[in-house]
Order: C-alpha cells, then structure tokens, then sequence
RNA sequence: GCGCCCGUAGCUCAGUGGAUUAGAGUAUCUGGCUUCGAACCAGAGGGUCGGAGGUUCGAGUCCUCCCGGGCGUACCA
C-alpha cells in the first residue's frame, strides 16, 4: 500500500470519527486526494479536502482543518498532524517510522519500487514498428526509448506486458523497396537495369543488394523480375530486421515478439475480419475499392480497406485484422501503441473501428510522441529518407551513446515538440544531467566497496541514529520511488522517472556532502554502519530507478 | 479551411488532473577539496507561465477567442 493511501485512509477515518463526535456536519462522497506541499515547512504531504468540503458543510474551510487533524488517529507513519490557512492538513511523516524504511528498501532490494496497480492484467505495448526498408534513424529513437521505458513501468506496476514490434512487409511501400532492390542487384551484378520510379533511395539498398549478390550468387539474374524478387526478399528482409534488431538492441530496446503483417494475410484472418465488418454493414464498395464505412460511426470520412488498383489491402485494412487479433486471439487486456505524431489522424478510424467489433475504443490507448528537432550546432536538421539526409540511429549511439540518449528522450513528456541538439549532446557530455545521476550510483557504489575494504559489517546497525537533515531527506526520496512507479503507469509517463533520478541523485550528493559515512574515528563506528545501511538503500532505489530507464548503474566511472 | 499537438527563466524542459510563496538542468557570477570519488556542494541574479476575456473562494493547470510554431488532412505506411 502506498504511503498517500494510507494517509487517504486516515483522513477518512479522522473525517468519520469528527461527524461521529458531532464536530462536523455530515457531508456527501468525498474523494480524499492526497497531494505533496512545495514547501517543507508544509510538512510531507497535505490535503486540501477542507477547502473542498466547505460548501456542504457550511463551515469555515480553517475550521474543518482543525476538526480533521485533531482527530487523525494514532499512528506509525504519521510523526504530527498540522492545519493550516486556508485550509490544509499537513502531514509529517514519524522518523522512526522513516528510519524503519531504509531496511524494508535493502530487504526488498532489486524489486524495491514495485507497485501492484496492474493486478496481473495483460497489456501490450507495441512501439517503434518502423517499415523494415533500412536502418532506423534518429526520429525513430524516441518512441523506441519511451516504449521500452513504458513497458518497463508498467512490468513494475504489476501489469503482465508483452513488447511487440510490428513488421510491416506486406504493403506498397515494401513493394518499391523490392523493385529497387531488384534494380542494385542486377546493377551490382553488372546489368543496367533503371532504377524504378519511385525509387527507394540511399546507400544501404545498394549495400544489401551487392551482399545479396555476394552471399546468394547470381541465381536471380537471369530470372524474371517477379521470380527474382521471390528469392531475394526473404533473405533481404530477414538482413534487415536483424540489422533493425541489433540497432534497437545498442539502444536498450528488446522484444517479446515480432508480429509479421504477412501473417494476417496468409492466415485468412484478414479476409475473417473483412467479413465481420461486411456483417455489420460497415464496408461499402465505392470507385473500385473497398472502403470501411466510417462516416456510419459519425467520423468525417470513409477509409479505404481494399485498394481498386490491385485489390491489395491498405496499411489501414491489415491494421483492423491486426487490432483484431490483438483483442480477440491474443485476449490482451490493455493494448498501448506508440506512434509518431505523424499518424494522428488514424487514431479515430482505430477507435471506431474498435467500436464496430464490439470492443471497448479504451481498452487501446494510443500514445502520440511529436516529432524531433534535430539541431546541430543551433542548426536545423532535415531529415528525409527521400533526399537521403538522414542520420542512423546507430551513428547517434556512437556520438552521444545509450544512456544519454535513452536520458534525453525519457525525460521529455511525449508531446512536447523536444529540440535534440545533436552537437550540444556530444560536447557537452560531462554537464549532461545523465551522468549526475550514474555519477551518484558509482559514488554509492565506491563507499560500499572502501566498507567491504575495511571489512566493516553493518548489519547491525541501529536505525535510529538516522537524524540528520540529509538522511531524513534522503529516505524521504527514496521511499518516493513506489509513488513515482504508479503514477508513471497509471498515466503512461515514464518521464518522471529522469526527473525523479535528479532529485534522488541531488539528496544523495546532499547527504554525502554533509555526512561523512566512514570515518576514521574509532567512536564513529554505530553511526557508519546505519549510514551504510542508508548507502544501499539509495543505491537500490537508484538503480531500479535507471533500470526502469533502461540505463545502466556503473559501479564505477 | 478543418483536425491533433505545443507555447513556462538566456537555452533545454518539469510542474503529481484547480490549492499554502511557479521549479530543475544548463549558461553567467560568488564561495568551498588534507580523511568515504569535486563528473560534487552551498549561494546569487534571471518569470506580466504567448495575449485577452471567462468559470471559481482560488487558474501555469478548466472554457472561449486571438497570435505564433509543429504535424496531419492519400486507394503511403
């Protein structure tokens, strides 16, 4: 249970027993939000719920504080019971109830943080899904880091996630990437073949082609064009989803499955669901194509299903049959994907459509993350796979690595419209915010070591001489983290986790500044052993913390 | 034109679903290393929260309009 629902309850408890008691009015629900003050002097967390309860009870706000907090009941957690103007019951958390804490965090080690919000229901997290044509590229990283970050979170929040990358190769655009490929191929192979218009363009096809040539031979060459393109696309797109993998893999992304939009086809399940659709009067056949009928649905405007040129689904069609599946084969409970805000607009077919299988649209949450700025040196970055400028994912992990990328990306909500300046990541490593925290982890790390060094044991330890400032400030961050891990999940936002790192690396820089762990004195020695017990504490947080991050915890730096 | 998103310190960004005196990093300036790691700590300056109305006892947060920017508005994905 987390600390502000503890304290829901007793407020709850405190209200009742106040009406009981006749010191204030009976009132309707109330919904008791515990919130957290700015100020210290405010004490740990408050609740403004008697400047909510004035009207109804006709009471001065000031008052019902009043009556509240002198009826909190006795406690562990809560140390003492303020209120205040206008209307406010502070809370300051007991310490010895915090000195408590420091061995409930070491006990719980490597899973400190979880929460259980989830209850063991499934979800699926689908992100970055990138057409497999060629390497990703910097825009595709952040919606790789928040995905993965996200998936993280909600694991911790007791949900079961499934990470999935959704392998689109069965469109047009997979269509033109063959065509051209067909076209290196027997360009490498000394054939002037044109390219195709249009063309995919940039070195890696050409790249691919002439490894194609080289690791298959030249079998394909004197075949038709059709049945050249049968024997290299296997091959090339199983290359290239490996490449994609192994990118993703640098950057701290791994996946559960592998979802292949040729599979609905060939499985008949997208020809089912057409049907589905067709029984519920929703497809209508209009110019050739095939369209779902969402204007029935109250949308503006119908979508096309089934193109009339060549009968082939659109991205949209397979896209139903894959909803579909996910719901109704895969029985998932929740199902989050991660797009770039460049697919907005198909947000309102999906729920629709949703609606017109008989599914709950809330039961698929769509997380838009906005398109990078590039910048370097203060310059704006193009970038186009079309006019070939463009920089890989890969070569950004090179310039500015994993963990500062994965940093950087996480700690931006996902609408905001973030600048990335790449020249600025590179030169300014060592003021980046990334390396404060993990600078914070290997300081912890180092102290524990110089004690097993000096083979001071500290289990022992007695919590109680835990009073300073900086250690009473640093439990009270580290018990955050359960706190933070919920929120993150419940909202999908795993940008409070960065912020949540700075502040906990920032009281544990503060603790260490103002409190000496190991010391030379010999009188010292109960003070040393309950500072490192709070030294393991911090570290467990904060390398749960990264870990959820996907970032790594360096013993050393 | 219409739809979605954004506008908070010089710069990059948070702001816990309306609440006690708007925060952090960075940059600039000042001070601090003889014992556990100075990739650190302490302090200072820097804001009419894009603008104007409205709702409310109370608005950076909710509503309307306006200004500025991004992205959509395909039988591409």
């Amino acid at each position: 249970m987390q600390i502000t629902d503890s304290l829901a309850t007793l407020v709850s408890q405190a209200l009742e027993s106040a009406q009981a008691s006749g010191s204030l009015p009976a009132a309707g629900d109330v919904d008791i939000k515990i919130e957290r003050p700015k100020l210290a002097q405010h004490g740990d967390f408050s609740t403004s719920l008697p400047l909510a309860l004035a009207r109804s009870m006709r009471m001065a706000p000031i008052k019902i504080a009043e009556a509240i907090a002198a009826a909190v009941p006795e406690n562990a957690i809560v140390g003492s019971v303020n209120h205040a103007a206008p209307g406010f019951v502070n809370f300051t958390l007991s310490t010895a109830w915090m000195q408590s804490q420091v061995d409930v965090v070491r006990e719980a080690g490597e899973n400190f943080g979880s929460v259980d919000i989830g209850a063991g229901k499934s979800v699926q997290v689908e992100f970055v899904s990138v057409n497999p044509t060629g390497p990703l590229h910097v825009g595709h990283a952040r919606g790789a880091v928040i995905g993965s970050s996200l998936a993280n979170v909600l694991a911790a929040a007791g949900y079961e996630v499934q990470r999935e990358y959704y392998v689109n190769d069965a469109g047009n655009q997979m269509r033109v990437f063959y065509d051209t490929l067909y076209s290196r191929y027997m360009q490498a192979a000394g054939h002037d073949v044109p390219l195709p218009d249009p063309a995919y363009p940039g070195e890696y096809l050409q790249d691919l082609a002439a490894d194609l040539l080289k690791d298959l031979g030249d079998g394909a060459v004197s075949k038709e064009k059709p049945e050249a393109i049968a024997d290299l696309a296997p091959e090339s797109l199983k290359r290239t989803l490996e490449h994609i993998r192994g990118v993703l893999g640098k950057l701290g992304v791994s996946y559960d499955q592998w979802f292949h939009e040729s599979d609905l086809l060939t499985s008949g399940r997208f020809d089912e669901v057409l049907n589905l659709l067709d029984d519920a009067d929703l497809v209508v056949e209009r110019d050739g194509a095939k369209w779902f009928a969402a204007t029935k649905l109250g949308l503006e405007e119908d979508t096309v299903i089934i193109r009339s040129d060549d009968g082939g689904p659109t991205y949209f069609g397979t896209d139903i049959a894959y909803h579909h599946e996910k719901f109704i084969e895969r029985k998932f409970d929740r199902v989050i994907n991660v797009w770039g805000a460049d697919h907005h607009g198909h947000i309102a077919r999906m729920k629709a459509l949703l609606q017109a299988l008989g599914l709950d649209p809330d039961r698929l949450t769509i997380i838009l993350n906005q398109i990078v700025n590039f910048k370097n040196e203060g310059e704006s970055l193009k970038f186009s796979k079309r006019n070939n400028v463009m920089v890989t994912v890969e070569e950004l992990l090179e310039e500015v690595g994993a963990d500062s990328c994965r940093f950087t990306f996480l700690s931006r909500s996902p609408e905001s419209h973030m600048e990335f300046d790449l020249g600025l990541a590179k030169t300014q490593s060592s003021e980046n915010p990334v390396y404060y925290v993990q600078y914070g982890h290997a300081r912890m790390a180092s102290i524990l070591r110089t004690a097993a060094e000096r083979k001071i044991t500290y289990e022992s330890a007695d919590l109680s001489l835990l009073t300073h400032d900086r250690e009473l400030e640093l439990i009270r961050k580290i018990i955050e983290l359960p706190t933070v891990v919920e929120r993150a999940a419940e909202r999908l936002e795993p940008h409070h986790l960065p912020h949540y790192a700075m502040e906990l690396a920032r009281s544990l820089q503060r603790f260490y500044e103002d409190c000496r762990v190991l010391s030379s004195e010999e009188g010292d020695l109960e003070i040393s052993m309950a500072r490192l017990q709070l030294v393991e504490a911090a570290k467990v947080a904060l390398s749960r913390t990264l870990k959820l991050m996907g970032m790594s915890s360096p013993e050393r730096m």
